[in-house]
RNA sequence: GGGCCCGUAGCCUAGCCAGGAUAGGGCGCCGGCCUUCUAAGCCGGAGACCCGGGGUUCGAAUCCCCGCGGGCCCGCCA
């Protein structure tokens, strides 16, 4: 039924045959993509078309003689039968391209039969073969809530697990929980705080929102502590620096002007003043007095400058955030601005937390399992607003992977390249790539460095870590393959895990661990950051779109009557979880994603398939007066198909660019699959649901007088509202019988 | 300093890996279409020297080389 395939199985038959080519060369050119069905750029071309320049040039033919070549190789085509068999009307030739007329009646009665009986997901979902595949996504660091960064991991992620149940993989998503990190740590740290100051997390806040303000005022207080720190050490340095100068007007460079210059400054350091402008001062009569050779004493004073500009603009922006967070958590505010240590003993709490939490200290581990909980609870309901469900989360610092960890580390030192920098655990990778032409595939041109995997002090590391826990996917679930959707920041760390499973004689776990990699989210006007709690949650996001759904509907409604108020705010909830993952998932994951939340209107091409859709259904029901899912309909339906009469029909090419779409869905999803990139199901859906419009704007359906018209296109409205429903719900759009 | 990724109208994006006919869409802008299957739709218009420069080719947005701009990574952090 594929006609691409048909045709080209032909053309290796016909071409030979034409030209005297030996069919072994034109094989070769269709295996290298030579030679290629393409849908044609204009109808009068046809509607596939083929470049034959390569063949032409390679028999060496005249220009003159290429019509007689092409008709030729047509004839050829035709008189084997072998055009009718592809789905062929009629093949006609144009400078050097052979253009293909597509049987449309023949090959829509193929298409829509196999989707109305179904066989069409039978192939679909033959494809994976029932393979045991993990997808690992989301894996957000329990801190905060789920912002759109990792909002996007989790879309992208959970869309293309989707897609490989689909395709008939047997698929597991796991959430890896990061929580032995030093970020949970400073996290826990502000938690004991707030629960010194006997807060508790209220009831009305969602606790993650809740946690990740406790978590970013906690940074935040440390961070101006520590810049204070700095700028007091800075202020020493203006003096240091005004008594060389002193020191150096008067005896090196016996310049007076310098001299009042710095007895000035002086003055006013006593007085009320910047010490951002008495730089400034001090920097400008140096360069005043000075050509373009700076002397070292100016250097010094422009780099004071300089940090103390930084340092002061780094400490605006930690005030913002604190106000803002002030505004909605003033009893957090109040309670961790008076609680939080200066930095150096600050710094040692957290260490010592981490490693009572390695070691497994009871009151240290109920603390950290009672705040990560929070978190993972918030993360829970907004990933099952948007229909994510994990099949299992798998924790950092769980028994099995530690000593996993452990063993890994010890193996290690028994490899090739394992070994021990004092009493740190390494391994060379370097040397590895050298001399290991597996490493040298996996690094390309980046040569890599020793990875450490465990410190001198005994405890591990994140990598190590790693290692293990890749393992431990393999081991605990079978899987034979493991996707890790991951950002692209990992790109080194995922190629070291690779290497050192393969060194340690995992090459198989090496061979089919992939890194699903995605770029960053970037907001127009402000940069995210997580640790200042700076960021646009997922719920939050969800929220808005809910809001601008809501105010659509208003908009065609006017009025709303209280008793139905849940009806249309249920509904706007799903339009928007739809307009919240089209959103993430449609941009490939390698480009980077700059979002701008005043623009969010402009984005709503998730609520938009979703209306498409409801509004096939609609058709169905005024056509057939019964729900799609009913086995009723679904009779009535087969029943008008089977009496189509599709030798007296002629397609409009609307219609034929639904079938055409239509014919086509197996090939996007393997596409997505195979070049990982599950924003093909969001194009593929889009441009359906374009196609429908058209085709429904123009196109009369029930009111069809010619009854053999009206059943075809009634098959047709049916057959799309299958599929489209289907990439939906692989998309994870929700699905809307009415709107 | 080294490596990886990205660069297509004012903005976003497909096509690039596997070179083919007039570079598809969308937003925004201008102008139209609701007594007829859901107007969250459709139609028309303006808007692109495909980042720049070389090269390979009958043919380059696509492949190669040299630049430019942006992002990310190069910790006994996670």
């Amino acid at each position: 039924m594929n006609v691409k395939e048909c045709l080209l199985n032909t053309l290796v038959h016909a071409i030979p045959k034409a030209t005297g080519l030996e069919s072994g060369v034109v094989e070769e050119l269709i295996s290298k993509r030579r030679l290629k069905l393409a849908r044609t750029p204009d109808p009068r071309y046809g509607d596939y078309g083929v470049a034959l320049h390569v063949v032409l040039h390679m028999i060496k033919a005249p220009r003159q003689e290429w019509d007689n070549i092409l008709s030729r190789i047509a004839e050829e085509i035709t008189g084997s039968g072998m055009a009718e068999k592809c789905f062929i009307d009629k093949i006609e030739y144009a400078n050097g391209y052979l253009n293909f007329y597509i049987n449309y009646r023949r090959l829509s009665k193929e298409i829509l039969g196999r989707i109305i009986d179904g066989s069409v997901f039978e192939e679909i979902n033959s494809y994976g073969g029932g393979e045991k595949i993990l997808v690992e996504h989301t894996s957000a660091n329990p801190i905060h809530p789920l912002h759109i960064g990792s909002g996007r991991n989790s879309v992208i992620g959970n869309t293309y697990a989707r897609i490989l149940r689909r395709l008939g993989f047997n698929v597991r998503e796991h959430f890896y929980v990061d929580d032995m990190g030093r970020q949970v740590a400073v996290m826990v740290y502000g938690y004991k705080r707030i629960k010194e100051k006997r807060l508790e997390p209220p009831t009305h806040i969602k606790p993650d929102h809740w946690i990740g303000a406790v978590y970013a005022l906690t940074n935040i207080f440390i961070s101006i502590k520590k810049l204070h720190k700095e700028l007091e050490m800075l202020n020493g340095k203006i003096r240091d620096l005004i008594e060389r100068m002193k020191e150096e007007a008067r005896e090196k460079r016996r310049d007076g002007y310098l001299l009042a210059v710095s007895k000035i400054v002086e003055e006013q350091l006593s007085l009320k003043h910047d010490p951002k402008s008495l730089l400034e001062i001090i920097v400008s009569a140096l360069r005043m007095r000075e050509g373009k050779k700076a002397s070292s004493l100016r250097r010094d004073a422009e780099n004071i400058l300089s940090r103390y500009r930084e340092v002061r603009g780094k400490l605006a922006e930690l005030y913002e955030c604190a106000e803002d967070l002030r505004a909605v958590f003033p009893d957090l505010y109040e309670a961790l601005a008076v609680s939080v240590d200066e930095p150096d003993v600050f710094e040692e709490e957290v260490s010592r937390l981490m490693r009572l939490y390695e070691m497994g200290d009871p009151g240290t581990v109920r603390i950290f399992r009672e705040a990560i909980d929070l978190v993972l609870k918030g993360f829970e309901s907004t990933l099952k607003r948007i229909g994510i469900v994990f099949d299992s989360y798998d924790w950092e610092s769980d028994p099995e992977i530690k000593k996993l960890t452990l063993e890994i580390i010890k193996k290690s030192l028994e490899t090739r390249y394992g070994g021990s920098e004092g009493s740190a655990v390494i391994v060379d990778l370097g040397r590895a790539y050298e001399e290991d032409p597996y490493i040298r595939s996996i690094f390309g041109a980046e040569k890599p460095e020793r990875v450490v995997l465990r410190r001198s002090n005994g405890t591990t590391l994140y990598v190590s870590r790693d290692i293990a826990y890749t393992i431990y996917k393999y081991r605990k679930t079978g899987a034979k393959k493991v996707y890790n959707v991951i950002a692209t920041e990992q790109n080194l760390e995922q190629k070291q895990v690779r290497s050192v499973l393969y060194l340690l004689g995992y090459k198989d776990y090496a061979d089919n661990t992939i890194h699903l990699a995605y770029e960053m989210v970037h907001l127009k006007g402000y940069r995210m950051r997580g640790r200042y709690g700076r960021y646009i949650s997922m719920d939050e996001l969800i929220e808005r779109y809910r809001k601008l759904m809501l105010d659509q509907y208003m908009e065609s409604h006017r009025e709303l009557g209280v008793d139905q108020a849940e009806e249309v705010l249920d509904k706007a909830e799903k339009l928007a979880v739809a307009n919240t993952r089209y959103l993430l998932l449609s941009i490939e994951p390698l480009k980077v994603l700059t979002f701008d939340p005043g623009k969010l209107a402009e984005h709503t091409e998730g609520s938009w398939i979703q209306y498409t859709y409801a509004r096939l259904l609609s058709i169905l029901r005024k056509a057939y007066g019964k729900d799609i899912s009913s086995p009723e309909e679904l009779e009535e339906i087969l029943k008008d198909y089977k009496e189509i009469d599709f030798d007296k029909l002629v397609l409009v090419r609307e219609e034929e660019e639904i079938v055409e779409k239509l014919l086509s869905y197996k090939d996007a999803l393997i596409t997505a699959y195979n070049e990982m990139k599950p924003n093909k199901i969001a194009e593929y859906a889009y441009e359906l649901s374009s196609a429908l419009n058209l085709f429904y704007e123009k196109i009369p359906i029930i009111k069809e007088k010619n009854v053999n018209k009206k059943k075809f296109r009634l098959a047709l409205i049916y057959s799309s509202a299958i599929i489209l429903g289907d990439a939906m719900r692989v998309m994870g759009l929700p699905v809307l019988p009415r709107i």
